[in-house]
DNA sequence: GCCTGTGAACGTCTTCACAGCT
DNA sequence: AGCTGTGAAGACGTTCACAGGC
């Protein structure tokens, strides 16, 4: 796989997270071949933002015919560096953060979660899902040990900065935050937030003001 | 509250949600005024996108001195729709529905759970977090029993559509959606997805590209 | 003096329309 | 004939720069 283009939007890489999940889809349905027309309907986007999607990383389709459902899947996987595994650790283990543990879907998706941490002495050596939860000033010495790269932030608000601060010292480059909290990181250190309530604001609003779509 | 513009676009609604975020957090530390240009930098935007984010709705401000954080944060909540309480109901009882429901901090939003319902007879009866499974069949009634108008979705992929279409026939208008599956609504339904592996997809591809901010 | 609110300029992403390949 | 890949056009969102008000 090679970026044939310099910069690439972010809204390109959501839609192709996108487009993963639903030919994935179409592929347990028995779809072997598909064009950007249907593909696009399904997504809910326009056809030629597909192709220009795809036309940042290369030429994955057939003039004539369509794209290759499963060779497609393989080649947007392969542009997001997703067709490895990611080792990652979760800090925080209160109920969202025993849920992502508990989640199997994690490993299966190659993001292996390989460490848990917590600052609370009542929940360390405490076993989830076959996991030992740590200390975590003990952070450093194992994402060091063990190679990790992904840091899961799933702490109250109000400790998401120092876990973020732990992550960043351990020398992790991406940051998945569950925490209701903005952090700050270096320029190198990549954050993506996930948080409930923005999609229930933006529910609401829609709902509110009718302004679906 | 009145919407003084016509189209508002998404993202600024994604903002607007962060700002409260952040305003809440400088509440909380005891900042009573901020101006944009503190703001924006809290928030990793421009500070004119703030403003003009502010003036689709109405002037928040005060020329000279800024912008009293309460104040602010009273209006953008209204100007969401979140400044009132809203009845939920949960679909699909397994690990991430569990740590919903377990959730305190959805009714502290005003976002209030009052149903959970699943499909497999294993799982009717139990009680979680004060709330009995109820069989899938019953939505539509506790729904309209309840006065319910947003409907969450964690069940398998394979079953999100159908959830969703017991929703609609429901009644209800906005779905927030777990399931790892794109799903058809009606146009006057708002759906909004909340899909870990993409934010993951997304690490993964900044990481792998140091393509950062 | 200072900071908001906003038209105008700018840049970016999306869509169109068609050339190019199978 | 059909569908992709892509330059050009268009739409949209962001940033600038300053007028307006405290």
């Amino acid at each position: 796989m090679s970026v044939k283009s310099e910069h690439i939007p972010r809204a390109t890489i959501q839609r192709l997270a996108v487009y993963v999940q639903v030919l994935e889809s179409l592929q347990r349905d028995g779809t072997e071949v598909i064009s950007s027309e249907p593909l696009a309907k399904a997504c809910n986007v326009n056809a030629s933002q597909i192709r220009k999607d795809l036309a940042y990383f290369g030429e994955f389709g057939v003039r004539g015919v369509g794209y290759y459902v499963k060779n497609l899947i393989e080649s947007i996987t392969s542009a997001l560096g997703v067709d490895r595994e990611w080792k990652t650790v979760l800090i925080g283990v209160g109920n969202l953060g025993r849920a992502l543990l508990n989640h199997k879907e994690f490993k299966l998706r190659g993001f292996h979660i390989v460490g848990a941490f917590d600052c609370d002495p009542f929940k360390i050596g405490e076993e989830i899902s076959g996991l030992e939860v740590v200390c975590t000033k003990r952070l450093k010495e194992r994402v060091g040990d063990l190679g990790v790269e992904i840091g899961i932030i799933t702490t109250p608000p109000e400790r998401a900065q120092r876990a973020a601060n732990h992550l960043i010292e351990a020398g992790i480059k991406g940051i998945l935050n569950y925490a209701p909290a903005r952090i700050t990181v270096p320029d190198d250190v990549s954050v993506e937030y996930v948080d409930f309530f923005h999609h229930l604001y933006a529910l609401s609003f829609n709902i509110t003001f009718n302004k679906n779509k």
